[in-house]
DNA sequence: ATGCACCCTATAGTAACTATAGGGTCAAGA
DNA sequence: TCTTGACCCTATAGTTACTATAGGGTGCAT
């Protein structure tokens, strides 16, 4: 299977796929006597399941981890699940963090009026005193992959 | 006031705030015979402005656009509106998608067993086929600062 | 033989910073 | 007076997870 072909298959760009490799996600294929990746069916399956817990926000890093212990199969299910839940949490507050944002900036455009910039409440608004700070709980939820 | 005091009173890091100035956000300031930045007021409530609006979520590139708004008293508040108002969205949609992976992980914990990873659900899961994908509309939602 | 779609490597660019190297300045204390 | 420490300066590289670009090779059809 060339690169092209297993890029289409998961829904990845090849330069990704290439990507992946660099970065010890995805283990080097075996090549052809033209110098061509030549993918089998074990590394579908695993891109598939990076590509899927991409989408779930897991970090490469965290990825990284998740892949250690699928592969080592006698390994304990809990440390899996600490991963999980760790990244659970996160997301959960990232979710909390960002409804307060919003409320905010519905505030914010409620008031509103139809001068012009020189009395813009929204500018003023942005201009007023930092409100207790939203913690930032990104770290171990990134940007789903686009496409 | 030299840029370690503009700093500890906007609750930035003079890196960040030689960054601004590069970036075009933070207008350079005059200089003491010793090339010390020598901000003044002005420079302050700029300063707080783009922290604020960091707080909120506006990408550097809105908050350019929301500056020279600004900056131009005469304009009408419609634009200004239309910044907000996008990224209003764009958070909101961010919101749902979180929520969506949110309960992804919830239903993949929830069925976590107390085996080996050998039969881990949470992996199997992972591994398994994609669903239809979250779009990624963190455009215009960046990281809110750290600290 | 020529065009085209595909493949390769290596490197740089993206956002919004953060960190590091290698230096200069200034006020206070011994 | 000397030196110590806290601060300041510039320039450059590193971070994450890719994406894009330059400059080239391969394989098949016409």
């Amino acid at each position: 299977m060339k690169i092209g072909e297993l890029a289409k298959a998961t829904g990845t760009k090849v330069e990704t796929v290439r990507y992946y490799e660099t970065a010890g996600l995805l283990p080097p294929p075996a090549r052809t006597h033209a110098n061509y990746r030549d993918y089998d069916l074990a590394h579908l399956e695993r891109l598939m399941f990076i590509r899927r817990s991409r989408d779930l926000g897991f970090t490469l890093k965290s990825l990284r981890e998740l892949l250690k212990l699928a592969d080592d199969n006698d390994e304990s299910c809990d440390a899996v699940d600490e991963v999980a839940s760790a990244h659970l949490l996160a997301v959960e507050q990232k979710i909390a963090d960002l409804i307060a944002l919003r409320d905010e900036l519905l505030l914010m455009l409620q008031c509103s009026g139809d001068g012009t910039v020189g009395d813009c409440r929204i500018i003023s608004a942005l201009a007023s005193i930092n409100l207790p700070n939203i913690r930032d709980r990104t770290s171990d939820i990134q940007k789903t992959r686009s496409e």
